[in-house]
DNA sequence: TTCTCTCATTTCATCGTCGAAATCCTGTGC
DNA sequence: GCACAGGATTTCGACGATGAAATGAGAGAA
């Protein structure tokens, strides 16, 4: 900075002040400056700026794991929200380990930023309200209503309740449950997504049979159609899943299929989360599209919001609209 | 750190010290200094680190689009070598624009990294090898033989050749290309793999045919679905595709079924990439691995190299090993 | 002419860490 | 008893930026 000045005829406080554009400085000054920054092709030092400011101009982002569809479209999505506010992304894979969350969450991860958007997994709620102190922090997925950390959401319960009734409303009345994990917590999307199913069967004045709630404890490809496997081979009768995302329903389609099982015509699917390749299956997957964009949106959003007016305001919770995107599976 | 020292009795430079492990220390005064770094919950600040050694720890990721499988898949795999190297990942959407790779490239992202993994689309090589000399930097794709840069590579045209020829092996003639770009550069992606398939073609005796090239500029499911369904409108007679990726594979595959066209008996469909959903469509699809995990892993050992020999040492290019996987759509 | 006011620029110190070299300390050999 | 080796610890400065406060230079008022 100070080669700048020599060249522009200036201290490189002055300098600063012409980058920075915060602090008055005469036009020729200004344009001195510029052509000697271009000519040197001088670029700041983020550290020292770090060091000096505090701030890193960077967020980290942390998922439970890219390879799965839910996760890398919203990192996408948030890399780009990201971008448009002027922040880089550091991304933090926790593979699903407590160790990991923890370690992100008490900003023990490698690289300082000035915030983070984290959706944790492993990590129960009362650790969360705990840890999130720590660093600004924003919350995604399901969480205990009024829990004082940003947070950002989807009506799991209402969207699988929207889910399970469209079911019943095209005269399915054997629907089974397809992502039931029966360790998760109170606040987990499994458990709100099995309540909506169970609310909307009650709603229809049935009871939950648990012949039809099929255990996965993961939810991917593989997960789906080891579940729908089972269901087939314990001779379970059923007419309908729901998938509780869409890689299990991935998952079910292609066993069924291979079991010359008709959907929908024997069987009807919908899945949830709507990720790119179900508007693509054989046949088109008839899911719950929860806005993924949006929550991305509204997660950098929060995080902006947080680090303006630091620590002291009140915690927001965002809940994102969902809708049933018809397609041909159900 | 002062306060640390201060409690363990110490000066700062010794609390270095214990930190860093990298001069010795009493085993008392370790402990001494363990225990104070315990009691203040005292974190070191990465910035002055960085802005003293010159090293961030981290890498930058530059990849066109996170929510394509295949730069999901890769980025998940990046990020988990990294870690294993103890760097942190910073993420870096180009959205395949040229503005944003030359950005990248040039080390004018918002935040300065020990070196970059950077898979370029819109660049071409006579600017890569100038740029790339800003910063280590490992390429990922295609590009000139003998380019002095780092880079990581699969056979791309062998492989689209075995493809085909697995095609032509179960008795096709008809083989469409899906994925033809007309303004791609000598060493993209796109043309090594019309090479391939040329290439096989021409091994058995036979001449491509112009009808045959479906194009797609980009390589979506959307795409894939739309350059099969120009196909079917145009009323080419065809026995077999060739996909120059799964995306466009699996949208293929939807209009095929749509159309009510048996895969793989009337129309053989071979993809490219074995992304996680290739394995559950319907049918499964039969595709080209190349080496996801593998490439990521030579491209963060080769930037651990590069950074550890300084630029000096001469470029590596590494070319992946493929294989053809065989599931039910040819 | 002198004084005040304002805008532009500079001076100075500092953020937290580590490299290099100086200093301290303890034990050894003669 | 003394010089000396060698490990442990400290001192000192610098990395490159910026906040706060001081300085300089004109413009206008008294």
């Amino acid at each position: 900075m100070a080669d700048v000045g020599a060249i522009a005829g200036v201290t490189s406080r002055t300098v600063s002040n012409v980058l920075s554009g915060k602090v008055a400085v005469s036009p020729e000054t200004q344009a001195a400056v510029l052509r000697a920054v271009d000519q040197l092709g001088y670029r700041m030092n983020t550290a020292a700026k770090h060091l000096r400011t505090g701030r890193t101009g960077s967020i980290t982002l942390a998922l439970p794991d890219l390879s799965v569809d839910y996760f890398s479209q919203l990192a996408g999505a948030v890399a780009r929200e990201a971008d448009r506010h002027g922040w880089a992304v550091t991304l933090e894979q926790t593979n699903y380990e407590r160790q990991r969350e923890l370690q992100v969450l008490l900003g023990q991860g490698k690289h300082l930023s000035d915030g983070l958007i984290i959706q944790p997994y492993a990590l129960q709620d009362d650790d969360i309200e705990i840890l999130a102190a720590k660093q600004p922090c924003v919350l995604l997925g399901d969480h205990a209503p009024g829990l004082p950390v940003d947070h950002i959401t989807m009506a799991n319960a209402d969207a699988a309740q929207c889910a399970t009734q469209h079911l019943l409303n095209i005269g399915r009345r054997r629907i089974a449950a397809v992502g039931v994990n029966s360790s998760g917590g109170p606040h987990t999307a499994e458990t709100l997504r099995l309540r909506g199913y169970e609310a909307a069967l009650e709603a229809a004045g049935m009871l939950t049979d648990p012949e039809l709630l099929a255990e996965a404890r993961r939810w991917r490809l593989q997960d789906g159609a080891a579940a729908v496997e089972g269901l087939l081979s314990r001779g379970v009768h059923f007419d309908a899943l729901f998938c509780f995302n869409d890689s299990l329903a991935l998952g079910a389609l292609h066993v069924l299929s291979q079991h010359g099982v008709a959907v929908p015509d024997d069987v009807a699917v919908v899945g949830f989360d709507d990720i790119a390749v179900s508007a693509y299956s054989n046949p088109p997957l008839t899911t719950i599209n929860p806005g993924g964009t949006g929550i991305a949106a509204a997660a950098v959003q929060a995080l902006s919001r947080r680090l303006a007016q630091g620590p002291s305001e009140a915690a927001v919770g965002v809940v994102q609209d969902f809708h049933l995107v018809l397609r041909s599976s159900a």
